[in-house]
RNA sequence: CGCGGGGUGGAGCAGCUCGGUAGCUCGCUGGGCUCAUAACCCAGAGGUCGCAGGUUCAAAUCCUGCCCCCGCUACCA
């Protein structure tokens, strides 16, 4: 495997929920990761595509959508401009990020529907399911309350009672009514489609196998434990806000729609679909979904994982004829499985968990509004829930800001490029070398290949810690060399020893690209360097023929950024700069917890 | 016996696959430096690695049992 090839690479970030704006839990599990790893893999020089979008069908949007006497349709395009402005503040570098409610995506949703359908794995079966008396649509079991069966608790909810834990039936729940508005639900013979998960157990089983040392341990052993027992899964619902059944009678039907996690998984292709519509070449997304050398890493939180390590792998799967009853491909072609499936534990916030209705919260634009994004992207790859459930506290932050951050980075940035602007004015040429000088930018060269594997492996917090390590190298090279002694007596050493420093910030500024574009773009014209370093996305408003007009987040990630140390520009001048980072008050962890919700300060 | 993750000096974590003097980033104490956002550098104190057994010459690392925290348990996403 080299890493000099150049390979097409899908970086596949969950969906957001239209639901409302972000917070910073609904980020830094998987967005902000897969920024980081797209961002690593096109200095690497890979082909990258990055693509997502709102997920916005399914009940809870058509209840918040009723609940504020707007329609579905109207919250879902309020809540994607949020996002999308949330997710650009944010830096995500998407090559497009776009929605579930496109002509496009319902268009490609009913091809892999009919694939599905046309090879077998699709069935129409009658189940017993609740609906709303009011409404006639699918009552969700967790839209279900009543009174548990088995303990008498009175708050137990369809699936689950909270009080005795014992998982339930909702129709055996003891006087039901619906959360939504208190009417009883009614318990209906329905007709609904059914994906044939049982098919696909095998083919899964051995495919899961072979990723076995590759996958995070939370990923592969959930999943494989979930092929015991796989069953044929209901992927419509009694509703009508979603993607139409692409059969000849049910197309037309009003009170049938695909269900919204059918349609989700299916945003990745159809994104990437639109993707190159957009760009001019409209089979350009083939080289990351058919080429078989191309590889597909989908990033999302633990809860996720069912949806992408078995129910979407077995759509794909059964579309290209590979499950147990065989098949063809349908006319998109065969497409590729996950590469990998990288899932994240949870953040958690003060040591509670998140909740927007509670104010136990901080939304991704507030916290923009009164901090660095490059803090924040710091603390995410440094201590985000990567392999465990993490705790976001203020003051944690705060010091990763302050004592990591700014002391170590900022604080090297500022005091080679202070030292030399002031005595130098310009980059200077080394002089003779010593070996410590050698030794330090051998030792800054080197951590490319360390830190960028930690990258590839989505090792986040592995490899920012390496790079912190290496640029505190850096820091003890000046004070061991201490060039502000020479001035007087050896201003020629001086110079050489400018000279290396600022290598070292320069490869510094190159290494931390990845976790913050910003600030390294900063750095990079600092040194000189024109145009530009790392790009940062935009938001450009869009519409499809026959459609209206929606914006999308986008951007042409050509900066010159590169992995690999490149020589810093000798004689390029100079200033005295001003400070990268800002420092953070810790006097704001009052006012943050203050503004919490349940503490009373 | 439902499944998965976690329980390591004051804080946050790595190490555990392939057993061999307990490591990193901070904080703390003392010292140094003064280019730098009181930042930087050096030294030091501080842990019987959740509990109890077992295997072994040797266990944070393997095995057994138990306790605690988080998530999932398939139609909220």
């Amino acid at each position: 495997m080299s890493s000099t090839e150049s390979r097409h690479i899908l970086a596949a970030p969950a969906w957001p929920y239209a639901n409302g704006p972000r917070h910073i839990g609904h980020v830094s599990g998987f967005g902000l990761p897969c920024d980081m790893f797209s961002r690593y893999h096109r200095m690497a020089g890979d082909q990258v595509l990055m693509v997502s979008g709102t997920d916005e069908h399914g009940t809870p949007i058509q209840v918040q959508a009723d609940a504020e006497g707007v329609t579905a349709r109207e919250l879902a395009d309020r809540y994607n401009r949020v996002i999308a402005e949330d997710l650009t503040g944010l830096g995500m570098s998407y090559d497009l990020f776009t929605r579930t409610t496109t002509l496009n995506h319902y268009a490609v949703t009913q091809e892999i529907f009919k694939g599905l359908y046309d090879n077998g794995y699709i069935f129409a079966k009658t189940a017993l399911g609740a609906v709303s008396p009011s409404t006639g649509r699918t009552l969700p079991d967790r839209y279900i309350e009543g009174t548990c069966p088995i303990c008498g608790y009175d708050g137990a909810r369809g699936d689950q009672c909270d009080n005795c834990q014992n998982q339930l039936d909702p129709i055996d729940l003891i006087n039901p009514r619906s959360r939504i508005n208190g009417e009883t639900p009614k318990f209906v013979e329905t007709e609904q489609f059914f994906l044939d998960l049982p098919a696909f157990a095998d083919v899964l089983g051995t495919w899961l196998q072979s990723k076995s040392g590759q996958w995070r341990p939370n990923v592969l052993k959930f999943s494989l434990n979930l092929l015991g027992d796989l069953q044929p899964r209901a992927i419509t619902r009694d509703l009508d806000w979603g993607v139409p059944i692409p059969l000849d009678g049910w197309l037309d039907r009003a009170d049938k729609r695909i269900y919204v996690w059918f349609d989700a998984v299916i945003g990745y292709l159809s994104a990437s679909i639109e993707w190159a519509r957009r760009s001019g070449d409209p089979d350009a997304w083939r080289a990351w979904w058919q080429s078989p050398d191309a590889q597909a890493y989908y990033f999302q939180g633990k809860d996720n994982i069912v949806f992408h390590s078995e129910i979407w792998p077995a759509m794909l799967l059964g579309y290209s004829g590979k499950g147990a009853k065989g098949g063809q491909p349908g006319s998109l072609g065969a497409l590729n499985l996950p590469t990998e499936i990288v899932s994240s534990e949870y953040l958690t916030m003060e040591g509670r968990k998140f909740s927007s209705s509670r104010s136990i919260v901080i939304y991704v634009r507030d916290f923009l509004s009164r901090y660095d994004v490059e803090a924040l992207r710091y603390y995410v790859a440094v201590a985000g829930p990567e392999s465990q459930d993490t705790d976001f506290t203020w003051s944690e932050f705060i010091r990763r800001n302050n004592d990591e951050l700014v002391a170590n980075w900022g604080n090297l940035v500022n005091r080679s490029v202070s030292f030399a602007a002031r005595n130098i004015g310009e980059i200077p040429a080394p002089g003779e070398l010593k070996d410590t000088d050698l030794a330090i930018m051998e030792r800054s060269r080197n951590a490319f290949a360390q830190i960028g594997e930690s990258l590839s492996k989505s090792r986040f917090k592995a490899g920012i810690t390496e790079t912190m390590r290496t640029l505190a190298e850096a820091n003890k090279y000046l004070s061991d060399e201490a060039p502000w002694k020479l001035r007087e007596s050896d201003p020629e050493r001086m110079k050489s020893i400018c000279h290396v420093a600022l290598q070292l910030v320069d490869d510094g500024k190159t290494l931390l690209t990845p976790f913050l574009p910003k600030s390294s773009q900063k750095v990079f014209e600092m040194l000189g360097g024109e145009g530009s370093w790392a790009d940062q996305p935009r938001i450009d408003e869009v519409s499809e023929e026959g459609g209206r007009e929606y914006p999308v987040i986008t951007g042409t990630y050509t900066g010159q950024a590169a992995w690999r140390s490149a020589p810093v520009k000798v004689g390029a001048k100079l200033e005295t700069p001003t400070p990268l980072f800002a420092k953070i008050d810790p006097a704001v962890v009052d006012d943050e917890l203050a503004r919490l919700g349940g503490y009373d300060t």
